[in-house]
RNA sequence: CGGGGCGUAGCGCAGCCUGGUAGCGCGUCUGCUUUGGGAGCAGAAGGCCCCCGGUUCGAAUCCGGGCGCCCCGACCA
């Protein structure tokens, strides 16, 4: 992309209403421009972000074995008188009345339906288990919305849901789940720590929060410090194996949300104990037959009697993400972007728009980097070096490469790492091989 | 929903108390000079001062009522 067509409205200063730094740095490098409070249009380089984080969230779902598909947005009122939480979920969920008087909403969460589709064609033990999920805009009015993308009122969610004959099977699916997880967002660069979690009104017995730490977390959790250093990394999981023992390695080292950590009964010294806060990024329940009881979702068993399906759910806030990626990958001047999400890999620097060995160099490189399937921003807008040094580093891409009339003459352009800064002259080549990984 | 703050040019803000020509910085446009970490000079464009009503000869400014946004708290798969 050369950055002279692109879309890309940087701002120099900070508008008034960012409070957090992600927030701060989503606008000023041209990423989001609210439309309302908690309400969000994400401009071409926050998409990109966005688009790469959902992929992602797909990968992992994928190889769990989840089945992606796509519900609505809006939802008939029906199905929620059914399950009984039209009354309950209050003010937060949305209400729409269509032009037939039919009572509609606008989805906060998709138990319901899913739990529709699932009945209807599902009816033996023999097709279980089944975990479908999807990558669906959500909306809650919440009372307060706040942090920009953090707690937006509409933000991207994926959700899943497992369907199982048997606990001994709900069970299994949840750890699928949550090594899922694990996976997923150490891919992207982020230490999540699962937590023992409240279910909250959507209740059940297990769940898990998947925890950030960040000092603009909203939460208080508390964990052991071996959080901090432990590598969380599992590259060899076998779905279809048992996960117990890896389960278990995760679980028996304690951590904690706020609602499930009582200091008179936490088993760890004050030495061992991290206080800190905490963004949610993502949350697994089982809850067992709340949902398939009262909606009748059942399969018949080997004896032929019907049985309600054991259910969990599992979300991970994909909007959410884009800001706690920055939260916890930033510095002074802007954002630093793990390889794996970042919009583009290279930003390449003209420091001399117009002088024709520059431009030559810069189209040169750009167009084997292209042709390597190496997606990269060239900058050549008429700017001054020092604005597009700074715009660069705010926008964060992993690695800048940059041309200029004084290192040209002796065949040179300079690489800089973002994340550590680190520069080096090298020759074109050698820049272009370490950037494509061909020699 | 309780408490607090703010709405003035694209962004950041001053002016309001004490009513009388709407300002500053950045950004934008033109030209010239510059050019390796957010350049200099000269010129220019850009405003329903959030909205409605009231007071007044006269309202960005005073009064009343709305709306929007932000912060703290409570709330929150």
């Amino acid at each position: 992309m050369r950055l002279s067509r692109y879309f890309l409205p940087t701002l120099k200063e900070t508008p008034a209403e960012a409070q957090i730094v992600s927030h701060r740095l989503m606008l000023r490098a041209g990423m989001i421009r609210q439309a309302a409070a908690g309400i969000y249009s994400w401009l071409p380089l926050g998409f990109r972000v966005l688009k790469r984080i959902e992929q992602i969230v797909r990968e992992e779902q994928d190889r769990a074995g989840c089945h992606e598909m796509l519900m609505p947005t809006i939802q008939s009122a029906d199905l929620w008188r059914e399950s009984g939480r039209y009354e309950d979920y209050g003010k937060e969920m949305l209400r729409i009345r269509d032009r037939h008087d039919r009572d509609l909403l606008y989805g906060p969460t998709n138990e319901e339906l899913i739990t529709d589709i699932f009945r209807f064609y599902v009816k033996s033990y023999r097709e279980l288990p089944q975990i479908l999920y999807h990558i669906q805009w959500k909306f809650r009015d919440e009372i307060r919305p706040r942090f920009g993308v953090m707690r937006g009122r509409e933000f991207l969610m994926k959700d899943a849901y497992s369907f199982d004959f048997d606990y001994a099977g709900s069970k299994h699916s949840y750890n699928k789940m949550f090594l899922a997880y694990l996976r997923t967002f150490d891919r992207m660069g982020l230490r999540a720590i699962p937590m023992r979690a409240d279910t909250g009104p959507i209740g059940g017995d297990l769940s898990h929060e998947f925890i950030i730490l960040a000092e603009t977390g909203e939460s208080e959790v508390f964990c052991h410090r071996d959080w901090l250093s432990l590598d969380l990394r599992r590259d060899d999981v076998d779905y279809d194996g048992d996960l117990e023992p890896v389960i278990e390695s995760f679980t028996s080292l304690y951590a904690a949300t706020d609602e499930k950590h009582n200091p008179a009964t936490c088993p760890l010294s004050a030495d061992e104990l991290v206080t800190a806060r905490g963004i949610e990024v993502g949350h697994i329940f089982h809850f067992g037959t709340k949902y398939s009881a009262p909606m009748n979702a059942a399969v018949a068993g080997p004896d032929g009697e019907p049985v309600h399906c054991q259910m969990g759910s599992y979300g991970i806030g994909v909007s959410r993400l884009v800001g706690a990626v920055i939260e916890a990958s930033h510095d002074d001047a802007g954002i630093i972007w793990p390889e794996a999400v970042a919009p583009f890999k290279v930003g390449l620097i003209n420091l001399r728009t117009g002088d024709a060995a520059c431009d030559a160099a810069c189209d040169d490189i750009y167009s084997r980097l292209e042709a390597a399937g190496v997606e990269v921003l060239l900058d050549d807008r008429d700017e001054r070096a020092g604005a597009k040094f700074a715009d660069m580093d705010l926008i964060g891409l992993p690695w800048q490469l940059v041309v200029g009339p004084r290192g040209l003459k002796s065949g040179q352009v300079e690489l800089k790492r973002r994340s550590d800064g680190t520069r080096e002259e090298v020759s074109i080549d050698s820049a272009l091989s370490r950037l494509t990984g061909q020699p």
